[in-house]
DNA sequence: TTGCTCCTCACGTCACGTGAGGTGGC
DNA sequence: TTGCTCCTCACGTCACGTGAGGTGGC
């Protein structure tokens, strides 16, 4: 019989993570009457490895859930996985240049800190290093 | 006398955030008796601009509210915002690193895709456009 | 009277992780 | 009896945004 910690270990993922899916309705396990135990099948671990698969090209579990109703009623999911990819690489590009930009505000603050000293708090500064970082930002 | 949305307007900052940072103390403003307005003064727009900017430096709310701490009390934040910006930088770096192996799958995933048809599902297969990436994967 | 702004809850976001408190199986 | 696993709540995470429902100021 296939439980929470059996499942989790054929597909690589946390019994937690098993339980969460379970509780958003992605896997539906049947209960063993006797202790309510969830039981899961060879579909589970296969629906299991496709949530992880489906994950690490960037789909959220919410558009998993609609792969899944897509197929489960027979229509063919591709136009939908293709579109979305092609939205996520566009928001992923934006996220890494926005992340990118943060990574070089933080590499050149410290750099230019490496020459300033600690400063005391006067009520007229809170923090003159970063401070000093005035008008140079972009938002956050 | 500065309300909400002068705040918010001398900051650049949205009216809500304004409201989100009084809720968990990062600005503490007095209140009119009359009308529980809140009252605002230029020490706040002071505040909220070193907020804005410190978030643009990558440091969180919390961090903030520590850095606050430390300068009322009269010690030197400045240590303690070196040592965060380091980590900051180090966890960004890897986070970039791989927002980036993201891109490069979802890329490859979508040009491989090209080539291939839709299918419709047969019950041994989910989508498989995604199942075709197998054995690719890395964690997400 | 009409807008505009103000107020306080309180929930939603994303994908789990983490107790708390209790029970079945070898 | 001891471990190990199982169960179900329900909260915490991060920084707000978004109603809902009601009130003050020009």
């Amino acid at each position: 019989m296939i439980t929470v910690k059996r499942l989790a270990e054929r597909a690589e993922v946390t019994p937690d993570a098993v339980r969460h899916y379970v509780r958003i309705g992605l896997l539906t396990p049947e209960r063993d009457p006797r202790n309510r135990y969830k039981r899961f099948t060879d579909t589970d671990v296969r629906r299991l490895r496709f949530i992880r698969q489906a994950k690490s090209l960037g789909y959220t579990l919410a558009e998993i859930a609609e792969i899944f109703t897509h197929a489960e009623r027979g229509r063919s999911p591709c136009p939908r996985v293709r579109e979305l990819i092609g939205r996520r690489i566009a928001e992923n590009r934006k996220l890494v240049d926005e992340l990118g930009a943060l990574q070089t505000r933080m590499e050149k603050a410290l750099d230019r800190w490496k020459d300033m000293p600690d400063g005391v708090p006067d009520g007229d500064s809170i923090c003159h290093l970063i401070e000093s970082e005035g008008n140079r930002y972009s938002a956050a």
